[in-house]
DNA sequence: GTCTATAGGAAGATAGAC
DNA sequence: GTCTATCTTCCTATAGAC
């Protein structure tokens, strides 16, 4: 076994467990899995984190992160709204078909921290912190094809999430990427029937 | 304690395994917690059930059936379908809104079965179930009115399905009731307007 | 049928040798 | 710092008295 910093193996035991809840589920990503797959000892744990709950939280950070940068690297840049819009689905799409599991584990973490008592604000963070970068994308988006929203941009950002998500979902239960797509496809159609050229206003 | 058939006492294991599961997560309804919240001991329970798993299926397909009804007694008969559309959605939420937990419940036990091997096919029959639901009541919506839809109805029924069930997790996780009820409008507007007088052919 | 008692195992966490 | 061994608790499931 290697020495490291006690940081270095917070670290890999992060990613292990990530890798676990991928492969097995949350429920399944005990501290025994966990180091078994960091390649540690038990022993290790407990010097690292002061309890599996910490880690959660941690990983909980971590892959809502992972979830944000995707989205943002989604985010087409365009003049043209409409190809803006269908790009940046998209590519989100890809994303969410190429990590089923990772998906997935979101969802079971959202679910825990909305179980867990004292987790809750953890949870509402998330959300609000989701719901945030929707509404900073679409803005770029506007500013980008120099159009604006017919609808309250949080409120548009609270529907585009919700979409996305249960659309996720449901094709987690179902795999059908088929019709997934043609959902995306009206959701983006919909999106720009929500848009009107900017006024020269404002200045 | 009361004699009662073995059939009975499995519906009453099920009912209580159900408040436990809405009081506090489906991890936590445990067979003890089960059994005590029924006022019966723990021998009782593996003759009632082969095992936790039958149950938590048992409880999977009875939650299911819960919210179809609902879905369905949401749903209103209109003459218009704005209306229709309106009052049903606004039913819908309203409903969400008055059961969170039975919602979350709804949650865990679907992500529990996509985890478990072997329920696979259960989450994908649910999942079938929903959409399927879904399609039958926008078909009657339609009939009602005297409209049709310019989108194919199973994509609209995927559509609606994930909006409704994005935007309730979303809800459980922030509680913010005043945007989730844009949300709603700002979806019954667009469904609206996916709708088109029935052309008098097709007889 | 109905219960108590317990088997048998896995979990989180820690004590203490090296 | 690192690891083994162990404590304690909780789980599902069953055996067997009544």
């Amino acid at each position: 076994m290697p020495r490291m910093s006690a940081k270095e193996r917070r670290e890999e035991l992060i990613e292990a467990a990530i890798r676990v809840m991928v492969r097995e589920g949350v429920t399944k990503a005990t501290t025994r899995a966990i180091v078994a797959e960091a390649g540690m000892t038990l022993g290790v744990f407990h010097y690292c984190f002061t309890s599996r709950e910490e880690l959660l939280q941690e990983v909980t950070r971590r892959i809502t992160d992972r979830a944000v940068v995707a989205a943002r690297e989604a985010f087409a840049h365009e003049r043209d709204i409409s190809a803006s819009i269908t790009k940046s689905l998209r590519a989100f799409w890809e994303y969410v078909e190429r990590n089923p599991g990772e998906q997935l584990v979101g969802y079971e973490l959202a679910q825990y921290a909305l179980r867990q008592e004292g987790l809750q604000e953890l949870a509402r963070r998330q959300y609000a912190h989701y719901l945030e970068v929707h509404v900073e994308i679409l803005e770029e988006a506007a500013d980008a094809a120099d159009i604006e929203w017919t609808v309250p941009v949080p409120v548009l950002a609270r529907y585009l999430n919700s979409v996305l998500d249960g659309l996720t979902s449901c094709w987690l239960g179902d795999r059908d990427s088929a019709r997934s797509q043609e959902v995306l496809r009206l959701t983006g159609e919909h999106l720009l029937g929500l848009t009107r050229e900017r006024k020269p206003s404002t200045d």
